[in-house]
DNA sequence: TGCAAATAAATGACCGGTCAGTTATATACG
DNA sequence: CGTATATAACTGACCGGTCATTTATTTGCA
């Protein structure tokens, strides 16, 4: 069909494009990627990765399954996609907050207070209980998990233990274990209130921090 | 040929019968059940629930595929009969300790050398790991986990910290918080070497006693 | 022989991914 | 403007294959 009489046209069309500064591109396709995103996460929330289907991850975004596959490749590739935008978000809060630690006790309680806020949304913790999901199938996924997210919290939580310590204001103690008790303490609420949705004070203020203090002054009397 | 007198449904009520009846000539028959869920949970902890197909974990219990059903009438009852088998031993064995806590402070110590190496072997914590991937779709199968497991689990740890608290030993902190960082941190050490393969000691002996140690001890100076 | 155990083959639903064709929008030009 | 043209955006039917479950058939043991 359409067979082009002049094929001048196309020539003349790549000069003006070039000699344009500003594209003139542009329709609803810019936003489809992160429409389509959105769309996803709840997918994946509601069935897993394994069960959601590409044609109602399409359907929840307004569009036709073959157009999903205009923005990505596959189904893995949106799960990718998905994974690392959530991510970035976390890491510039959290390296953000590790910086200035003057105060390691009250640097302590801000990021809980912060952490405590986020993981109380089930559209946050999602993103983690999915990377469970799929750990063993996508190794390289837990890689980029846990370079990019996982890691720096630890180390962020560590480095302010540290400085706690040279400060005077800690126990010399190893560093991973005390985030790991810190840590432990949100994820086990976490998966407390979002997996098995027990009774939880998740969403009160101030939760994380009877934690943080918990760990700080220790349970023993002394 | 002979009689197909068709009556699938009622291979199943005849399936409990004649494991009642049968004397000692179904020698093979008894052990089915078990090394078929020992088969499902490799081939769950491999590929996950959706992914896992019922032919491989068949094969992997040397059977064809059509008699998994003559055992488990689906694949989703494959894993609900999974999980209720592998629940039953870690209650036994928490009830068991919880109950003798003459000391808090030695009690947790047992405890936690116990679980330190449960929780250090893979396919003890493929079952929760498993909840976590399905938990938004058998609600009914995370009721009756939070309910066997994870309750009793921390009523047990809860039900210590009160004795402590009442024998003097302990600070006056309420107890889920209290449990929440015991428990928290092993949950941490457990997704950090079995999710994210990181590096860890959660292999080696003691680790568990350091965190409860740094629990008890708190972080801060005083 | 008779019956339970086990298998092999069949069935049918489901779903990721593709693609030829359609619609909407932007540009060119008189 | 209005019309022609180019192309971006999208659709929906379809294909190839997978896989849970069922049915038909064989095997083995008392």
């Amino acid at each position: 069909m359409t067979s082009p009489r002049k094929s001048p046209a196309r020539k003349a069309a790549a000069r003006k494009a070039s000699l344009e500064t500003t594209r003139k591109w542009r329709r609803r396709a810019q936003a489809r990627p992160d429409e389509l995103l959105d769309a996803a996460l709840d997918e994946f929330i509601a069935k897993g990765f394994d069960s959601a289907r590409v044609e109602d991850i399409a359907r929840r975004a307004s569009l036709s399954k073959g157009a999903v596959y205009l923005y990505f490749k596959s189904k893995e590739e949106l799960l990718r996609a998905l994974i690392e935008r959530e991510v970035s978000p976390v890491l510039a809060r959290v390296g953000e907050m590790a910086r200035n630690a003057e105060d390691p006790r009250a640097t302590l309680h801000l990021i809980g207070r912060t952490a405590g806020a986020a993981i109380a949304q089930p559209r946050f913790m999602a993103i983690p209980l999915l990377v469970i999901s799929i750990a063993n199938r996508f190794p390289e996924l837990v890689d980029f998990y846990r370079g990019e997210v996982a890691m720096k919290a630890k180390s962020g939580v560590e480095a302010l233990v540290k400085r706690g310590i040279k400060l005077g204001q800690f126990h010399k103690v190893d560093p991973h274990a005390a985030a790991r008790a810190l840590i432990g303490g949100i994820l086990f609420e976490a998966l407390w209130a979002h997996v098995l949705r027990g009774p939880t004070k998740i969403g009160a203020p101030g939760w994380l921090d009877s934690h943080i203090d918990l760990v700080l002054n220790g349970l023993e009397k002394r």
